[in-house]
DNA sequence: CCGGGGTCAATATGGCTATA
DNA sequence: TATAGCCATATTGACCCCGG
């Protein structure tokens, strides 16, 4: 694969300086658990560096919690988020929108409402006694009446602090490990962490730059979207694709999607790389599944960025089957066979900047950030 | 029919690391 | 010392096939 070194126009070379070791968390990335989340200074430098001319829209077909559409906010780029999950459109309408009126007086009625329910009706949701408690159970169904029925415009803040409590209240032990642990939880610490939720939420849009750019968040399957719903000129795409067979965006919203009335399943049907893909089988995804996806995601950008425009991804290897992936290169062939010309092309170091990296066993200690620039 | 053996996918848990 | 994480894989259980 050709490699191109980026010769830069004065600025500092934009092939250095990516490993942001530094880098602390950020309060609105903070407002829900998400897995994989962009370093907030990953997207706000390749904004810096390839910046949409005026008038031209950032693109983000992965949007999940949308920092990247967050950094294009705070910087007057207006942005067009796609995902598929709906926790991840969710949050990222939360974060990029206007602080719902009176949103504390509502969350207030709403816990009072909640307590006030003596008879709530718990959801048919598989396996729910062995994740929650009675008592736990029925203080998230009361909150999730009370949340349906209450008025205002803040339903979807209320939803996000909600969700963002899930896995604290349950008897899982963590965000990513699936083991009953006793936790010593009831039904007074659910309505105390909806409570500061809530407010963590509320300081955390209090805090955020001027806005000055719109942000519309589409809940869709990129593989198969109408393009007339991405309707700006897109002159900038910052994303970090989902990598096959590693992380499952389903499964780690599971019980935040059955509480809320949304149905996990059929995410998981639609997820890329969702692992449950790639189990041994005749129908098993392979390296192969990912190009062809990825093929007719570069389509659809080609389709609706300007010339000239540049497409960012961030992405990492993963392992199939004992065989490590480089999913750049899948990347970046697509993106060549679909008339971009590859810009940047440069290894980051995540060791140091994520907690959570357990991939010893297949020496994986960078990701990629990609650049490619649409020609015409 | 029915039950043993095989296949496959869903689920749960062990193990490890770096960070707070 | 406890916590939490773009994991790997053991375990479990649903389902199928086939011979009796």
């Amino acid at each position: 694969m050709n490699h191109i070194p980026f010769t830069g126009m004065g600025l500092p070379g934009p092939n250095e300086g990516w490993d942001f070791a530094d880098s602390q968390s950020d309060p609105l990335s903070a407002i829900h658990p998400y897995p994989a989340k962009f370093i907030p200074s990953i997207p706000r430098k390749l904004i810096e560096h390839f910046p949409p001319r005026k008038g031209l829209a950032l693109l983000d077909p992965f949007c999940g919690s949308g920092t990247a559409l967050s950094e294009a906010q705070a910087v007057g780029i207006p942005s067009i988020g796609v995902d598929i999950n709906p926790i991840a459109v969710m949050i990222s309408r939360v974060r990029s929108s206007e602080i719902p009126a009176d949103a504390l007086n509502i969350a207030q009625q709403v816990e009072m409402a909640a307590r006030a329910d003596l008879a709530p009706r718990v959801p048919l949701i598989p396996r729910l006694d062995h994740w929650f408690k009675p008592q736990v159970q029925s203080a998230i169904a009361s909150l999730t009446k009370a949340i349906e029925v209450c008025g205002g415009d803040c339903r979807e803040l209320l939803r996000l602090a909600l969700s963002s409590i899930i896995v604290r209240v349950s008897n899982q032990d963590s965000d990513t490990r699936y083991a009953a642990v006793e936790k010593a939880v009831d039904a007074e610490d659910v309505y105390e962490r909806f409570r500061s939720a809530v407010k963590k939420t509320l300081r955390a849009l209090e805090n955020r730059p001027v806005r000055l750019a719109g942000v519309e968040v589409i809940e869709a399957d990129v593989l198969t979207i109408d393009r007339s719903m991405i309707d700006k000129p897109i002159g900038l795409v910052v994303t970090s694709p989902p990598y096959p067979n590693a992380y499952e965006y389903w499964l780690y919203h599971k019980y935040r999607m059955w509480w809320l009335g949304l149905d996990p399943l059929a995410v998981k049907e639609r997820e890329i790389g969702a692992r449950a893909h790639f189990f041994k089988g005749r129908n098993s995804h392979t390296a192969v599944d990912f190009q062809r996806q990825m093929a007719n995601v570069l389509g659809m950008l080609r389709d609706v960025m300007v010339v000239g425009g540049h497409a960012c991804f961030v992405v990492g290897r993963s392992r199939i089957r004992g065989e490590i992936v480089d999913n750049a290169t899948i990347v970046a062939e697509a993106a060549a066979a679909a008339g971009f010309r590859e810009v940047m092309r440069t290894e980051r170091v995540i060791a140091a900047s994520r907690k959570s990296f357990n991939l010893s066993h297949a020496n994986i200690k960078t990701e990629t950030v990609l650049v490619m620039r649409k020609q015409n």
